[in-house]
DNA sequence: CCAAACTGATTTGCATACAAACAATAATGT
DNA sequence: ACATTATTGTTTGTATGCAAATCAGTTTGG
């Protein structure tokens, strides 16, 4: 008698290896970079990279809904890093600036960021961690 | 002149990786699945496999601190997919068993919670699912 | 035995995250 | 021109997720 039905054992589920790998990142990062959280440190990356971006392209940019990025602009303009200012070409739009304060913390924590990468994937060699990101970047 | 500092380049991050993918299986998930949320769902499976557990010995069970595990269990609790009574051994606790509902939701969508893996890796060949499963679990 | 340390649960506060509904504005088709 | 449609941003509601403080109950060391 086989017992051909797969057990769901939660541990082998991607979804749960999901959660617990952004857990340890998370953390990682909380400790290395205390001032900004993950998701405000990718908006700061993203506006150095591209400069002032309209909120809803940023949200794109980042991987954010719109209700999800205009909390995370909300917090970082409160902090100094950004500023929000009107689009006088369309009165709907909201461009959002890194402030010199968001550009000297970007230039001061870059590499702390690099680091953090480097920490999470400190239990993988060289190779696997190359597999690893062409796979996730395959999911993504 | 070599430029050699790396540029930080946001969808190379693992952090920004682990996030666009658990988006992405979250969305699949809450398709196939719409009653429960995907903790919830691996909250139910962990009771469905090791019985009745204290409300703290299952939020270390499914990786969730405390405060989040005690709005799991009672947003599940309020759906009647679980219940909680007091233990008489250690008045502290709080035992969470799960309902016959709660049961029968499980048996009714573990076929699904596996298809919802499979789509969630289906960009990946059956070799290459099973590396980065092997990966993600040596961070977890 | 009993103070100190520990554990279980709760609460508050903050930060994502997404769905849904909405208002203002812009672009489009006829 | 103008009604339809699309886009941008805001708000509300629900659900994680973690830190920190607190309270109640249990265990342990001297």
């Amino acid at each position: 008698m086989m017992e051909n039905r797969r057990k769901y054992v939660l541990d082998d589920q991607i979804g749960y290896l999901l959660r617990m790998v952004t857990q340890r990142h998370l953390a990682i990062f909380n400790d290395e970079i205390p001032e900004v959280t993950t998701t405000q440190f990718a908006v700061i990356a993203r506006l150095e990279e591209l400069g002032p971006l309209s909120q809803n392209l940023l949200g794109r940019e980042t991987a954010m809904d719109a209700a999800t990025v205009k909390g995370v602009v909300d917090r970082l303009a409160r902090q100094g890093l950004v500023a929000t200012t009107p689009d006088p070409e369309d009165r709907r739009r909201l461009t959002v600036t890194l402030t010199p304060e968001g550009a000297a913390l970007y230039g001061s924590r870059v590499a702390t960021a690099f680091e953090i990468s480097d920490k999470t994937l400190a239990p993988l060699s060289g190779a696997e961690r190359t597999v690893l990101i062409e796979l996730l970047t395959k999911l993504a």
